[in-house]
DNA sequence: CCAGACGTTGTT
DNA sequence: GTCTGG
DNA sequence: CCAGACGTTGTT
DNA sequence: GTCTGG
């Protein structure tokens, strides 16, 4: 899964965010550039909102560091591996299990990236058919375009060797909803989506049930998607371009 | 006990 | 074909 | 994810 | 830090 963050959630959160004390520019995030160019594994920084400061935006890396990671290599390495946490095994999982009690957050994104796994047969050697595969990339959001929230855990991390504090955040995973299972069809999952109406709900003090409850697939209905072009993840021309989202056409190939 | 993992998706 | 780096 | 590399000796 | 596998 692949999510990238944008400048329009200014006006989104206005609703929310009584008193938005944040500075959009120092979100250094890459507006209209798909994770993936720049690579969840860069580590880039999301745009999130946690209960203790509740009417702020903050920035937090990409890929939970538990406290217990003792070298920024060791950090690096679990990062790259905590991008997305698993919600059915959040409360098992080591890396997770110490914060998603009290640490939950709201990772604000105006859409994410999914990819779709075709075959289609084509005309091979006499008169044999042979299967083609074709990936085709996606772009999920609201309505609108309209900026919402993914559930997320985060930690804060103190590197050892100079004392910083990082703050590193996960997103949370849940079971495809009709829409997604069609999308990402290769491994049925999608990112925990939180509603506007559980914003607040998701932040507050939960038992582990409550918590559990809460993470489920977005109903059918909600989310749209349309195809958008492939990415070269070097190629710095769709920095920060919109194109990375407008609809794209792939070629029909009679898929069957 | 001690050493080593600690994670997810098909890259996010 | 498969791995790596961005 | 996608693009690009993919190899060795120390010169032939 | 805490759990698991040997």
């Amino acid at each position: 899964m692949c999510y990238f963050t944008s400048k329009p959630y200014e006006s989104a959160l206005k609703e929310f965010f009584i008193s938005v004390a944040y500075n959009i520019e120092e979100w250094q995030l890459g507006a209209y550039f798909p994770a993936n160019i720049e690579s969840g594994f860069s580590h880039k920084l999301m745009a999130v909102t946690t209960a203790e400061k509740p009417h702020t935006v903050g920035t937090a890396i990409w890929g939970l560091v538990p406290h217990w990671a003792r070298t920024s290599d060791e950090a690096k390495q679990i990062a790259d591996m905590t991008l997305n946490a698993v919600g059915e095994e959040i409360f098992n999982k080591p890396s997770y299990k110490n914060y998603v009690g009290s640490n939950r957050c709201l990772v604000w994104v105006d859409g994410f990236y999914e990819w779709q796994h075709l075959e289609y047969k084509v005309p091979g050697k006499g008169s044999r058919m042979r299967t083609e595969k074709e990936k085709r990339t996606h772009f999920i959001y609201m309505p609108g375009q309209q900026p919402f929230a993914l559930g997320g855990v985060y930690s804060l991390w103190e590197r050892p060797d100079n004392g910083h504090i990082y703050h590193t955040v996960s997103i949370i995973t849940t079971a495809a909803n009709t829409l997604m299972a069609e999308i990402h069809n290769s491994k049925q999952r999608m990112p925990f989506v939180v509603q506007r109406d559980d914003w607040e709900h998701w932040l507050s003090p939960l038992q582990r049930e409550e918590i559990q409850a809460m993470i489920r697939p977005l109903p059918d209905g909600i989310l749209q998607a349309h195809p958008v072009m492939k990415v070269n993840p070097r190629d710095l021309e769709l920095y920060n371009n919109p194109q990375v989202k407008e609809p794209y056409a792939y070629p029909d190939r009679g898929l069957f």
